[in-house]
DNA sequence: CATGAATGAGCATTCATTCAT
DNA sequence: GATGAATGAATGCTCATTCAT
């Protein structure tokens, strides 16, 4: 069997996740973590140096794991437009596989910007400068629209999926007043990205 | 004379602007807040119930603040097209005004959905709303695209702005490496909106 | 009219009674006894030199009225039984009148005594010496059972009468599960002073 | 070795009684009652859950010890009127070998607001309830005077016992001025008891 | 005399982290 | 590695008192 057992440093990753989404980082105790993860609360410093880490690890983990995704896709999809909606894809269907993950990737990220600040903004970096060069590229191969500059496209894409899931994440209303996010990725996806990145041919 | 005074609130509010964006809400004091303010400890808690109360009571004044702008923009303009263009033209130059302001906004708004949730999330509510039946409008008067959904499209175009701000507050790198904000600005409403919204006329 | 109008000192006074004993010393605030008096707070302070005082004069006012009512007695009332039985009366029917005041002499004598020990401490020598004198006097008559000494027969007393009130005060339960406190009174005084104090004639 | 150790919880409550007997309870520290029993400020916290919880873990702990005693004698002790002296021994000897304690009982506690509660009375009600019954089995048996009810023949003993003591432990000049309260002691015991509740036999 | 905004000293409590077992 | 008792720094808030109006 492959990968049969979490290590103890992912049972207290995945317990914090839970806990941070739940009740909040500043509201929750590390007992707390170490009651839900099950182990000893002293226990959590031999795998983390400070309950910040465990935040901070969670962090560089998730946004490490969409750059890997992102990189894969890059050797792997020849359209930059397909790569765009495939990264797109990921990142929504990443929430609704762990709401708990994206909860707190949203609301703790200040908390963390504050600390780690340099660490954290080469993630960002990377992250948007990745995306930007996905659509210098369509945009050379003329199969996008250049009318805008890449890096603000970029912005503007994981803007609109970051605050679409921030308003599922937040404002419960919506989602039942409205309708599933599934269809509002898919909106986004096929009305947005064509209508927006896509080369408006002249024709 | 024209406000001649600011009331002891407004200079409490001011000066806590000020302290949260450069420490951050909870590295800074209530003392740092008060000396910033020039008043003394115990006054904060005259005007306001808790540090909470403070945070709370800046967001949603200026939350406030947006939407009487809405209203306002509703009564004078007819197009819907160029209230969106203004609204979003607000937004930024708010930030542009007020930088601290905003990385407030930005970066301790997720604290407060905590607890405030509900209060907050009307606020939400009512601001996206807004904007989604300007978008119901506009396409009822074939002006803009049909090909999404109001509620999704609002979230899109908010999440395009707060995103690229909100880049240039925490990486502040981007600027330099760029370009000002004026034309991020620029290039998403020059681009985006017309590319986005306007129907794509038949043919 | 005589006496038509309570003096504004007299107002606070009443007013802290009734906060007092409804609220405890420590847990009312100064704004408290300003809203029951219908005083500004500030006003407080032009008729007492602090809340402690306040509470002190209270006591002050009220245990000496006490020794005024024995030093009547002591001119008034030639036997020295039905003196003490008068002190008594007299004691068990202040709290009839004015329970609220009773209370608050006994729940808050406490936090006097650490601050105005000495003079407090005047009081209760008095009114025990004031006592024993009484007795004394009653022994020497040969009314009195000489089995006794004087002041120990004053502390007895005393603390008969403001342990059965004490009682009733803090365990309103007693008060229905068995009588009046009216009742209480006549049996202490008609059983256990005639009992105790007054001489067991030898034959 | 017979208790070798006291527990830490024994040892902060015993640092406690000595603190707030010398300081009072609103005047002293949580950091003095730490000091006082040697060790750190956060471990009283693990053993109770407030500075309140003290005191009235103290209230309790000897309420309930007198209220073991009386049970105790109840089982072992024939006479009704012994049994009442020996309480009363009980009472004067705990004050003799323990002052600081009773100050506290007698002058620190009335202060907590859970003084008033339930709990608290519930104590007093076992205590005189028990008392009453003992001086009512000895009316039944005819050993004891009829002529006052047993609750209020409780309210009274313990009222000359808990005042006479009161008298010491405020007024430190009574002491010296008269005699030890080992001799007031037996001046109420020897006088007092049999004059009021030893039946005065007929004739 | 009356007012109540302003003041700021004072304090209980929490909780991340350590470390002896 | 695991444990959890012990630690003590850190801080928001209260409220009696003052004093300018």
């Amino acid at each position: 069997m492959i990968s049969a057992e979490l290590s103890k440093r992912e049972i207290i990753m995945n317990a914090s996740i839970k806990v941070f989404a739940a009740k909040g980082y500043h509201s929750c105790r590390t007992l707390d973590i170490s009651k839900e993860a099950g182990v000893a609360y002293g226990s959590l410093y031999q795998y983390f140096k400070s309950k910040d880490d465990i935040l901070s690890s969670i962090y560089r983990d998730n946004w490490n794991f969409l750059l890997q995704r992102m990189d894969l896709l890059n050797q792997t999809e020849k359209s930059p437009a397909i790569r765009i909606i495939k990264i797109f894809d990921f990142i929504f269907r990443n929430y609704e596989q762990n709401p708990d993950l994206i909860k707190v990737m949203i609301m703790e990220v200040p908390k963390l910007n504050q600390f780690y600040g340099k660490e954290h903004q080469e993630l960002y970096f990377r992250f948007f400068s990745g995306l930007a060069e996905i659509i210098a590229e369509g945009q050379k191969k003329d199969l996008l629209s250049k009318d805008i500059s890449p890096i603000i496209a970029a912005f503007v894409i994981y803007g609109a999926a970051d605050n679409t899931i921030r308003q599922y994440v937040y404002n419960t209303d919506f989602e039942s007043m409205h309708f599933p996010l599934e269809e509002a990725k898919n909106q986004i996806i096929n009305y947005f990205i064509p209508g927006y990145l896509i080369k408006k041919t002249g024709k």
